[in-house]
RNA sequence: GGUGGAGUGGCCGAGAGGCGAGGCAGCGGCCUGCAAAGCCGUAUACACGGGUUCGAAUCCCGUCUCCACCUCCA
């Protein structure tokens, strides 16, 4: 069994041949840096993460390339209104974003090129393309794509050229397209905009367009032809379809497989920037642990919509707890495992099945889950040796999704950690307290002990092996 | 107008011709001093109307509803 994809621009399931056998290229369209992240742009980051683990762990060498575009429109408008040079307002918002993949566990890239970074490439694809008459300036520091150029124009999207409602992107006073549908490679200075957000080229002083950014980091980094190209549904039309246009026109083969992401909603509306209903990642990890958020944005399928409502991360933070409760339970009984057998863990096939299947991450769960519950049963009935196969088993699967409760990013640092130690220390008192009135039948006293514990979100749970306890995944909603 | 996606039980969410994925919530039971956790059990589900078939949530025809992209967007 291979892996499968869907493949946006032939619009099917192809099964997953690389370029180069045992290797894959991935390049992910990033974030535009001109506000920190919302829950839809890690929802992004963390599909292709999935992605990128299971690659791994199926015995892939990964180049995963995700850009930074820290210069566009919106970042020198932004910055012009908040009155701060533009490359801080968009370091600050790329440190947002950092911050936000880190705490959720989303693997760093191999590279994250910045698009200031990489003019000269830009300007060295930019100038193929104007030598080869796909390309033309149409005023000092002003070149445009001509699509009429490039007959395959609106494949990746399944678009006649006429069809294509006219775009709006303006033209620079003087400058004139041939086309309407024509898009900027370069875009010469507006009034007002600093010195600093524009270079000299052959064509004249300006800055990149977006999509050029994309296509020649692309090639800089995995070379003519790569394996996928990744990125949002909404990255599709036009940005994705001009990339492919313009590298092919260069004559490139450019990525062989194009995966889209699917939206998080909010009442069937897309969180977006322009919209501004993103609800910001900060926000939501100010209240709910890291491993929750992750859960509950890995565990839709990639290609679906994502409705973000209440139920949402209290669901996550239910399945979160039954997932890290049995972690927790199996490694006191029978030992911790380490990271290298998780690691080397074997899969259930099913599990396999199903993640070769377009990354079908809910029928993997479900695979999970049964593993989740014989370790369970077998924790119930003391049979350690059906307990460690079952924990290993859950950690190896949950490793690929960015999951394992007792992996290096979730697992606990108690005993290494002074404060979590300075507490453990104190509820061992109350603990010990409690176990004294139960001795005594004195159970009013140990229930007040048992809800004040409750009160500051500590969890006690009664066992025959005496009572452990644990944070609660969320605080109680009210 | 062009292109594409979606309607599954109280909720979330897979599946895609034939033993009712899985989760959450609920209900019953076991366990518990009581809980919690865990385990066991528990479902008149597939937008609507036709059709094909021994058999359809899955295929075909038609209808309705919702959403998105075609302007910046993960």
């Amino acid at each position: 069994m291979t892996l499968r994809l869907f493949d946006s621009a032939t619009r099917a399931v192809r099964d997953f041949v690389p370029l180069v056998e045992g290797r894959v290229g991935i390049y992910l369209c990033g974030a535009t840096v001109q506000a920190p992240p919302h829950v839809g742009h890690v929802r992004s980051s963390i599909a292709f993460d999935v992605l990128v683990r299971w690659l791994r762990r199926t015995g892939y060498q990964v180049t995963m390339i995700r850009n930074v575009t820290d210069i566009d429109d919106k970042i020198l408008a932004k910055a012009a209104d908040a009155g701060v040079p533009w490359w801080a307002w968009a370091m600050a918002n790329e440190r947002a974003f950092t911050a936000a993949y880190d705490a959720l566990g989303v693997l760093p890239p191999d590279y994250e090129p910045r698009a200031t970074g990489h003019v000269p490439a830009m300007v060295e694809l930019m100038t193929q393309l104007v030598d080869t008459g796909h390309a033309y300036r149409s005023g000092p520091g002003d070149v445009y794509f001509d699509v009429r150029s490039y007959p395959a124009y609106g494949a990746l999207t399944n678009q006649r050229l006429d069809d294509i409602v006219e775009t709006s992107d303006e033209p620079a006073d003087g400058a004139d397209k041939h086309d309407p549908h024509d898009f900027a490679l370069w875009k010469s200075p507006k009034p007002g905009e600093p010195d600093t957000a524009a270079w000299e080229t052959p064509f004249g002083r300006g800055r990149p367009g977006w999509h050029l950014e994309c296509s020649a980091m692309a090639r800089r980094y995995l070379g003519d032809s790569f394996d996928i190209h990744g990125g949002g549904l909404d990255l599709r039309f036009p940005h994705h379809e001009n990339e492919l246009a313009q590298s092919r026109a260069a004559g490139y083969g450019f990525a062989r497989y194009w995966l889209h992401n699917g939206w998080v909603t909010q009442g069937g509306a897309k969180m977006s920037k322009s919209l501004g209903n993103g609800l910001l990642v900060s926000a939501v990890l100010a209240q709910t642990p890291a491993a929750v958020v992750r859960y509950a944005l890995t565990a839709v399928q990639y290609r679906s919509m994502l409705e973000w409502t209440d139920g949402t991360l209290a669901e996550a933070a239910a399945t979160w707890d039954r997932l890290s409760g049995f972690v927790a339970r199996a490694a006191e009984k029978v030992g911790a495992a380490d990271a290298a057998a998780v690691a080397s863990a074997e899969l259930p096939a099913d599990f396999v099945a199903a993640m070769d299947d377009d990354l079908n991450v809910p029928a993997a769960l479900a695979v999970v889950h049964e593993v989740l519950r014989a370790g369970n049963s077998a924790l119930a009935r003391g049979d350690d040796e059906a307990v460690q196969a079952a924990m290993v088993e859950l950690r190896g699967m949950l490793d690929v999704l960015g999951l394992d409760p007792a992996g290096e990013q979730w697992g606990s640092a108690r005993s290494d950690d002074r404060e979590a130690r300075a507490l453990d220390a104190l509820v061992g008192a109350e603990l010990a307290a409690r176990a004294q009135a139960r001795a005594a039948k004195d159970f009013a006293t140990s229930d007040a002990i048992r809800d004040r514990l409750g009160a500051a979100g500590i969890v006690v749970e009664d066992s025959k092996d005496g009572a452990r306890w644990t944070l609660a995944a969320r605080d109680e909603e009210s």
